[in-house]
RNA sequence: UGCCGGAUGGUGUAAUGGUAGCACAGCAGUUUCUGGAUCUGCUUGUCAUGGUUCGAAUCCAUGUCCGGUAGCCA
């Protein structure tokens, strides 16, 4: 990452790097910083993740600490190892590393129950019967306090032989829970005697049928940081409740000091999209969308599938900033973030999406030339290529107007245009199929009009992108809008489902798209810019060398059809 | 209704008692062999009411609004 990136300059901390700053000059934690990453492998990591891996990765590389890459696989129903992968690749492409600090919370599954046993023999934790409407009937509301378990009072003895037998799979599914014991009056419903351990008699991905028993989130979270020596656990502001449960179970057990202490920022939410893993499985389940990596999804692999870049990811995540307080981002900021880095490393090209089909009269039947074309006009060092002209090429549809608007500065009947890096162009005449579309146009050029020649400075309003008939390769381009078509889809105040609000037309397919010959040998890490147009991708995973395909990353910025957008409204 | 958080332009953020700044978006220009990029300028903000203070976005009080929380999910 550049420094430029990670933190923008003479802007204030955030107030968990301000608490970590503090924390490093009262020397609380040895001078140490130590943050994990701590992912449910239940579905794929999205920009949201991304804005957590951020932090906690930067906060490490920033105090020359360690981030740990901890998998949360407490809940065996639904994780499973393909998550696992995929989020291992989505972390190491933000750009990230844990060298050897990869660790998975089921790895404390012994340990865990050790220090239940302990609670246990403390009198601090008890076996209760009680099912779950039963659970949940006696917990209480908000306004009044809950009713004790009956089961509350065990004997230490009969709490020790029923954990373990409820280890050794003795009791069927939700017959039993381990449960702290706290305080039923309490005002914070998570301190009422919640429940630390559950039957799952169920294989988990790693440990097998090895455990018949599972921890919560809330006794295997706070434990593992703990175990692993976390100074600083950063989680998202739905957690803070349960703040006051993390303290209590590792206050309450025999842990090396000092022990390490949660802190809660708003996570992302970003406009005209979802940020829920439930509902992107959903999408994936109800085949709304191609899968988890579809290009059109919030998902790190989605993203990358599309040709977002990985700084783009970590410069928006910088630009977000860390608040205790919920926003909801414009995904107008992630496009500029796109687009600011993709002008500076894609290549350019020529890329004709919708063709018309242009005969250049005043030119003979086999005349060929190369043309010389730059790279990229922000970066010298990427060089110049050749491109070839002939007598016909192919124009985008949208360059041609028989009657166009005023302040239309592209080609029209009699018109002129400059070709990029070619000539000056004049349209003579359209010619039409039998059912009065355009079959072709018939067009003169300037010779003297190229770059250097002696009518090349001639005032033209307009120059656009062209290839060459004979030297063009096929591509379908694929087009993406966005998924949703309203800000919030997941926030509908009549209640109707987020699917409701699915964009129809989110995904459009052009199959007869016109390249110019040097992409042939695209590869798909490669961003380019189609010169007018937008950024473009090889897909990585459609695309082969018989048959091309592109997927556009995001369209340049167009201020013609947003003029005449407004004009029409 | 309890408890926990939060509130700065349209959006995201900064200012840690001393000139409310930055970015995005928008608008108007400049420039251009990409209607891209660049460059310039402009509009718009401290939730409310009191209080403390020479001075308050910042401290105090009260209120308003918003979010979270009542899985054996994480």
């Amino acid at each position: 990452m550049t420094e430029e990136n990670s933190q923008p300059a003479e802007t204030g901390k955030d107030f968990i790097r301000e608490i970590v700053a503090q924390d490093l000059a009262a020397d609380t934690h040895g001078g140490k910083v130590i943050t994990r990453f701590p992912p449910e492998p239940n579905g794929y990591l999205h920009i949201g993740h991304a804005k957590s891996i951020c932090l906690n990765f930067g906060l490490a590389e920033e105090n020359k600490g360690s981030c740990h890459l901890r998998f949360d696989d407490t809940n065996p129903t639904r994780e499973n190892d393909e998550y696992v992968k995929a989020i291992e690749a989505d972390v190491r492409w933000l750009g990230f590393e844990w060298s050897d600090h990869k660790f998975f919370a089921s790895n404390y599954f012994q340990r865990l129950f050790d220090y239940a046993i302990n609670l246990i023999e403390q009198g601090k934790a008890f076996v209760c019967d009680q099912t779950a409407d039963e659970f949940a009937a006696f917990r209480g509301t908000p306004t009044k306090a809950g009713t004790e378990s009956p089961f509350r009072n065990r004997s230490i003895e009969e709490n020790l032989s029923l954990f373990k037998k409820m280890r050794d799979g003795e009791f069927d599914d939700g017959a039993k829970t381990l449960r702290a014991k706290i305080d039923m009056a309490s005002t914070n419903i998570h301190l009422r005697d919640p429940a630390l351990y559950r039957i799952r008699k169920v294989t988990h991905h790693r440990t097998g049928d090895q455990w018949s028993i599972y921890p919560t989130y809330d006794f295997a979270h706070c434990l593992s940081d703990a175990i692993e020596g976390i100074t600083h656990s950063i989680c998202t502001l739905e957690f803070a409740v349960h703040r006051p449960l993390y303290d209590w179970v590792l206050e309450n057990l025999p842990l090396p000091q000092p022990l390490p202490k949660q802190y809660e920022f708003g996570r992302l939410n970003l406009d005209y999209t979802i940020m829920s893993k439930r509902k992107l499985l959903q999408l994936v389940n109800e085949k709304a969308v191609w899968g988890w990596d579809d290009p059109r999804m919030p998902t790190l692999s989605g993203m990358r599938r599309r040709g977002v870049t990985p700084e783009s990811i970590r410069s928006f995540c910088s630009t977000v900033g860390v608040t205790k307080h919920d926003a909801l981002t414009e995904m107008a900021l992630f496009d500029h973030c796109l687009r600011d880095d993709l002008n500076k490393r894609a290549l350019r090209a020529m890329a004709v999406i919708r063709p018309i089909r242009v005969v250049i009269t005043n030119l003979p039947e086999n005349y060929s030339e190369d043309l010389e074309a730059i790279n990229n006009p922000e970066d010298e060092q990427a060089g110049t290529r050749t491109v070839p002209f002939s007598r016909e090429i192919y124009i985008e549809e949208t360059d041609f107007m028989e009657e166009p608007p005023k302040k239309f500065f592209r080609l029209r009947p009699g018109g002129e245009v400059r070709l990029r890096y070619a000539y000056i162009m004049k349209c003579e005449q359209v010619v039409k199929n039998a059912d009065g579309t355009i079959d072709h146009l018939e067009c003169t050029i300037d010779p003297d009009s190229k770059r250097g020649g002696a009518t090349a400075s001639r005032k033209v309003k307009g120059t656009i992108h062209w290839v060459s008939k004979t030297q063009a390769i096929n591509a379908e381009i694929r087009l993406f809008d966005r998924l949703f078509s309203v800000p919030e889809p997941d926030k509908d105040k009549s209640g109707k489902d987020f699917t409701a609000f699915i964009n129809p037309d989110s995904f459009q397919s052009l199959p007869n798209c016109k390249l110019e010959p040097s992409l042939s040998k695209a590869s798909p890490e490669q961003r380019y810019q189609f010169e007018r147009t937008g950024y473009f991708c090889v897909d990585e995973k459609d695309s082969s060398p018989e048959t091309l395909v592109f997927n556009r990353t995001i369209a340049l910025r167009d201020s013609w059809s947003a003029k005449q957008a407004k004009q029409k409204k």
